[in-house]
DNA sequence: ACGAGGTCCTGCGAGC
DNA sequence: TGCTCGCAGGACCTCG
């Protein structure tokens, strides 16, 4: 569910509710979020540990420990994070899959209503290896069209799959791929190897300009999302493409299209002003 | 090696 | 009203 933009604000949110503090004891409703790592390790290596630093990598929620783990937080499809200083309500209470009581009396609450998303805790090493793994932020300075345009302009796979695909540029998911490409007017399907390096700069500044204007309105909210303060975010009302299929492109006024052929995600899109 | 497609989950809305 | 089906902000895995 949560993109770059969403799991961005969740992190600022809750950042200064989690600096410094420890984690007395924490407990997890279900094993089915857990892949590298055992029921028994994960809450024993929370046990007592003070959290030092919430960050974000590509969509995930990273927290630096003092014993010098991290736990990454992968929210896949519905997963949030909060920190509860009362009972949680019964929605949060149901979907609440690891609970960790803190030293100020709060709690942090990972809740994820499928439990798609996953919970990892990595070594120093292994956290090294996970971030070598993932492609460039979109929004480091240092991320030029030119970079952008030589990792993905290779692949002949459809330029949406590739804008999506965390190894090239991450924090880009199904919304944020249909609105960048509708921006800049390419066509989701064509294949990467055809786009030009003018299409490519247009396309890495509609990204970088649709996520940072994502981040300002705080996200956008379908369903599960939630910002860290448990508000809705507000950029679903500044969606173009995504979720407007049928009705009237802004652009032109033809009606836009849907399609699931491209990696089985819906693609919606204006087939005549993006070729 | 690559690309297509399935898999993990639960909830919700559409259609019958 | 009560079903069944398809789909939903992701990531990983297995086929051919």
């Amino acid at each position: 569910m949560p993109e770059l933009p969403e799991v961005e604000t969740i992190v600022r949110d809750l950042r200064p509710a989690l600096l410094g503090r420890t984690i007395l004891r924490a407990t997890l409703s279900h094993d089915d979020v857990l892949r590298d790592v055992t029921r028994r390790r994960l809450l024993g290596g929370l046990r007592g540990a003070s959290i030092v630093d919430l960050s974000r990598r590509a969509k995930h929620a990273v927290l630096e420990l003092d014993t010098g783990r991290r736990l990454v937080i992968q929210p896949g499809m519905s997963g949030v994070l909060l920190v509860a200083g009362e009972a949680l309500s019964a929605a949060d209470a149901k979907y609440a899959v690891l609970r960790a009581a803190l030293d100020d009396g709060r709690e942090l609450v990972y809740r994820d209503v499928r439990r798609l998303g996953t919970l990892l805790l990595l070594t120093e090493a292994e956290w090294r290896a996970y971030d070598e793994a993932l492609g460039p932020e979109p929004l480091d300075a240092g991320f030029t069209a030119e970079r952008f345009a030589d990792r993905l302009g290779r692949s002949r796979q459809a330029i949406k799959k590739v804008l999506m695909d965390q190894r090239f540029v991450v924090g880009v998911g199904n919304i944020y791929a249909n609105e960048a490409l509708f921006a800049a007017r390419i066509d989701p399907s064509r294949p990467a190897n055809s786009v030009s390096p003018g299409e490519f700069a247009a396309l890495h500044g509609e990204m970088r300009r649709i996520l940072t204007s994502a981040i300002r309105s705080k996200g956008t909210t379908f369903r599960d999302y939630r910002t860290g303060t448990g508000a809705k975010g507000n950029f679903q009302f500044e969606l173009l493409v995504y979720g407007r299929e049928g009705e009237p492109c802004r652009r032109c006024g033809t009606r836009l299209t849907l399609t699931h052929l491209i990696d089985g995600r819906s693609t919606v899109f204006c087939h005549r002003c993006q070729h």
